[in-house]
DNA sequence: CGTCATACTCTTTTT
DNA sequence: GAGTATGACG
């Protein structure tokens, strides 16, 4: 079977290229003339150079519109990628609503990994995998550095696995193949770092696996050595779009140019200004080259910002200023002045989350001729994840809704990641990785040396782990309970596996409610010669039947931890997302590549997130905690990149204010905890270089460092300045009102501020003594009640006060 | 083999 | 400070 053939009989050729070209184009009187410019100018390569909120996803759903309408290509020709699933998705909206009907057929539209799994799978031999390699998650990929590492008999405590994970990802970016890894890289990883890549890639081959970097690096081997595969997608992408072109890396770039290379109408889209991943091997170089890769380009800048206010767009413009080689953009708007940035120096982390839980309670009133905002609103964008806690804390106990954004994601979380290793195992018996992370989960007396058994015996007979550890049972070679548990284990699995594939049919039979289906070809899974019908339970129950057969959904009933109801939740939420899916395959696959959790919790809320999460989003008012030197920029940035890195924390300042359209409010705190420990730090750097016509110093009562230029509470400094204002700051006003707040009287200031609705029936359903679960603390006794607030000391964490709603009682442990 | 205590790293950022 | 990893003990 040719490749196009099953191209061709994707959704895509729905529609028919006359029928649109008689359509009128409605879309072009909405762009701007530079907007226009980079839509209709289709043939060649295009670079659209489009700074923050220029209209940018517009412009590029238009292009793809044109396309279509004016007939140069059929959905299934063009090849548009993004980063993120999001952003596909995003994309794959727009265009169905621009156009007036659903586009079933945009089978190209997905991220550059998305696409890459669905050419692997196509070509995998060439490679040596099968089409059915699975994709290891960094949690495998670690696992299975480690067991490289410790069979070479190295310390991975001085040398750890995530060293080089990280080494060999970096080399994957640039499409290094072990071989080809430079010998300027010789040294690393105490000089074995080629090896262990080499041997690493050995085992995933055996494994049938491949990571993250292998999609792209693999595809570029494929189009590098395979002239005539290449060759054919060449021809078939007639048009090429490539959305935030500023983040790809060389192995992203290379792909692109090998496929581009025929019709060379490759439009790429992107904003050096917005580069922030250089960290994960984005070449800023990359788009800074553009002209010089694609002779004959044409480069169209889009300029005007519909998003901000003067001052915001002059206060980012101004940070951006300082870096060296943009190819030079300037956001202009005729949205009028606003608001100027405001500026607000805290003594310490904890007076900043306070000040901002206050600041955003009245922009939800309405305050100095600004309108109400509603809680969605707003977004504190923050530098480093662990500086969202701060934020949490204090919403948490004065009750402000809010929603982190690009946390801990739910596929990365301990008991769905088991759940899967169960999935995956049913799905692919001889997933090694899945066999080893949930034999002895839940505990089946199987330790260490059981599993060495199963180790040996699979290695002696050549099989999967799953069949070494059958054949160890079936020879006696394993001991004790663990013995029953695991013949048991194996025999589930083997049963779950006859589940999904459905029932054997015999020659002739036809399926009893399906009388077309002799043979059900679109059946998920065909097995050899063997038939198969219709299984008899739905992915669903069966998913639910593996996690209760295996005793899974059990152990965490059992458990009395605070978060083993959670667990038990996401389980659940897990089964329910299946849904989706036809098959535990397809759902498994989706996961992979899957990395960005939309939790669509109902409800108006505060979004918490990090400056990377927020790119290519905006908000209304938008608060930057954190702007201290060391911290932002940060000084691993600088340590690792120097200017480089520096300037990249640059860009990723200049990212932040421009997510704001009204208010953007930067805060820096003197002093903060780290790792525990109090560290003190000076204003960041980046707050010099606001212009400072288009900025308001905000200097509350009683405040310290609120003004800027002079900014820090000890003066501009040195290293000596800092130490003795160290020294100061125990006498500080500041530290003793710290001292004198975590003494926590019960009796401290009423909060008048507030408005919100006193759930009495909350209050009323609590008594002095209760024992209680808070979502986040963990279980507690109340010591307290005033109010809709209660006081209660937690075993975990401590005695706080927290609004009734956000507990529950906890009806299971007596007292 | 499983549980508990101690010791040690960790904080960038993610497809 | 918190989570993980290792080692001693039952």
């Amino acid at each position: 079977m040719s490749t196009f053939d099953d191209m061709d009989a994707f959704e895509g050729a729905s529609l028919s290229a006359r029928a649109m070209a008689a359509r009128p184009m409605p879309y072009l009187d909405d762009l701007n003339p530079a907007q226009r410019e980079a839509v209709e100018r289709l043939d060649g390569p295009v670079l659209m150079l489009a700074g923050a909120g220029t209209g940018k996803t517009k412009a590029l759903t238009a292009r793809i519109v044109h396309l279509l309408t004016t007939g140069r290509a059929r959905p299934n020709e063009i090849l548009s990628v993004t980063f993120t699933n999001k952003a596909a998705r995003e994309m794959k909206l727009r265009v169905g609503r621009m156009l007036g009907q659903q586009i079933e057929g945009m089978p190209w539209l997905g991220t550059f990994h998305s696409i890459c799994v669905k050419l692997l799978r196509r070509h995998a031999e060439l490679v040596g995998l099968k089409s059915n390699f699975t994709i290891l998650d960094t949690d495998d990929q670690i696992r299975l550095l480690k067991q490289l590492i410790r069979a070479a008999d190295i310390d991975d405590k001085r040398w750890p696995a995530r060293q080089l994970a990280g080494l060999i990802d970096n080399w994957k970016n640039r499409a290094w193949v072990p071989a080809k890894v430079p010998a300027s890289e010789a040294s690393a990883y105490n000089h074995r770092g080629t090896e262990f890549y080499d041997q690493y890639q050995t085992r995933l081959r055996e494994l049938n696996a491949c990571d993250f970097g292998d999609l792209l690096l693999h595809m570029v081997t494929i189009f590098q050595n395979h002239p005539d595969v290449l060759d054919q997608y060449q021809r078939w992408f007639r048009y090429i779009l490539v959305d935030e072109y500023q983040d790809t890396n060389v192995a992203q770039y290379l792909w692109l140019r090998l496929l581009a290379n025929t019709h060379k109408n490759i439009c790429c889209v992107g904003d050096d200004d917005q580069s922030i991943y250089g960290w994960r091997g984005a070449e800023v170089g990359n788009i800074l080259r553009f002209e010089k890769d694609f002779p004959g380009a044409h480069v169209v800048r889009l300029e005007q910002n519909y998003r901000s206010t003067e001052h915001i767009l002059a206060a980012a413009s101004g940070v951006i200023r300082g870096n060296e080689g943009r190819l030079g953009k300037e956001l202009w708007t005729d949205a009028g002045g606003g608001e100027k940035v405001r500026l607000i120096g805290h003594w310490d982390g904890v007076d900043e989350a306070r000040w901002t839980g206050e600041e955003i309670e009245s922009l939800q009133k309405g305050t100095r001729g600004l309108r109400p905002h509603s809680l969605d609103d707003m977004a504190i964008l923050v530098r480093a994840s662990h500086q969202m806690r701060a934020f949490e804390d204090r919403f948490l106990t004065i009750g402000l809704p809010y929603r982190v954004i690009g946390g801990p994601r739910f596929y990365e979380r301990l008991e769905i990641r088991d759940a899967m290793g169960y999935f995956r195992l049913v799905v692919s018996p001889d997933d090694d990785l899945a066999f080893e992370r949930i034999v002895n989960t839940p505990k089946r007396g199987l330790g260490d040396k059981a599993q060495q058994v199963i180790q040996a015996t699979a290695r002696e007979f050549g099989v999967s782990l799953l069949d070494g550890a059958r054949i160890a049972v079936d020879e006696g070679r394993i001991k004790g309970k663990g013995a029953g548990q695991l013949r048991h284990l194996c025999e589930n699995l083997g049963r779950w596996r006859e589940v999904m594939l459905g029932p054997v049919l015999r020659q002739g039979d036809v399926e009893p409610d399906d009388t077309d289906a002799v043979i059900d070809d679109e059946a998920p899974f065909v097995v050899g010669e063997t038939r198969r019908g219709k299984p008899t339970v739905t992915h669903m129950e069966l998913a639910g039947m593996i996690l209760d057969e295996s005793g899974y959904t059990g152990m965490w009933q059992a458990d009395k931890t605070p978060e083993a109801p959670g667990r038990l939740e996401n389980l659940k939420e897990l089964v329910k997302a299946l849904e989706q899916f036809e098959n535990l395959q397809g759902f498994l696959e989706h996961v992979a590549l899957i990395m960005d959790n939309e939790s669509d919790e109902a409800g108006e809320k505060v979004s918490i997130m990090t400056l990377h999460a927020a790119k290519g989003l905006e908000f209304p008012c938008v608060f930057l905690p954190g702007w201290e030197d060391g911290l932002f920029p940060s000084q691993r940035s600088m340590d690792e990149s120097g200017l480089k890195g520096l300037e990249e924390e640059r860009r990723l300042a200049y990212v932040g204010i421009t997510r704001a359209e009204e208010l953007c409010t930067i805060s820096f705190a003197g002093n903060r905890q780290v790792f525990g420990q109090w560290q003190s730090a000076l204003p960041s750097r980046f707050i010099d270089e606001l212009p400072e016509e288009h900025v308001d110093v905000l200097t509350p009562p009683g405040l310290y460092g609120g003004n800027y230029g002079a900014a820090s509470p000890y003066g501009a400094g040195s290293g000596l300045e800092t130490r003795a204002a160290e020294a100061n700051v125990y006498n500080s006003p500041g530290w003793k009102r710290m001292q004198a707040r975590s003494g926590q009287r019960p009796t401290s200031q009423p909060r008048e501020s507030r408005t919100q609705v006193i759930d009495l029936t909350a209050v009323s359903a609590f008594e002095m003594g209760q024992r209680v679960f808070h979502q986040k603390f963990g279980y507690g006794d109340i010591t307290g009640i005033e109010g809709d607030k209660l006081e209660i000391a937690f075993e975990k964490a401590g005695v706080k006060k927290v609004v009734a709603r956000f507990v529950h009682a906890d009806d299971d442990v007596p007292f």
